[in-house]
DNA sequence: GGGCTGACGTGGC
DNA sequence: CGCCACGCCAGCC
């Protein structure tokens, strides 16, 4: 066969999650990375609505960013667990991504 | 099926 | 740094 696999949020949730809960402590990741990282580069919006319905607590989710820097809307609490564990945030909100971002080794 | 939405990304100004 | 137009694509109505 030929057919290429659906690409849905169902298929993608297993593998987002997989890479989220590797982040780690004191650094952030995007979601474009995210996305590129399971294979599906062109599916940050996916991994953002995943990110959306993610346990909370299980999941160390307020390390996900846009390649911005900046947090995500409806998760107040997000600026607090960064700044908790010495991730710094800029006065306009956004986090230094040159900084923070987990360069993969 | 068509149109709109959105925890997105990139490039231009 | 901010705003914006575009491109992108699954989900939802």
């Amino acid at each position: 066969m030929h057919w290429a696999k659906k690409t849905n949020e169902e298929s993608l949730r297993e593998t987002v999650y997989e890479i989220v809960a590797q982040i780690p402590q004191g650094r952030v990741l995007t979601y474009g990375a995210i996305a590129r990282l399971a294979g599906y580069p062109n599916h940050s919006r996916l991994v953002g609505r995943i990110m959306r319905g993610a346990p909370d607590g299980q999941l160390p989710c307020h390390r996900v960013m846009s390649s911005s820097g900046r947090l995500a809307p409806h998760f107040p609490a997000q600026a607090n667990l960064l700044m908790a564990e010495g991730i710094e945030i800029t006065k306009t909100g956004k986090v230094p991504l040159k900084q923070y971002l987990w360069q993969i080794e």
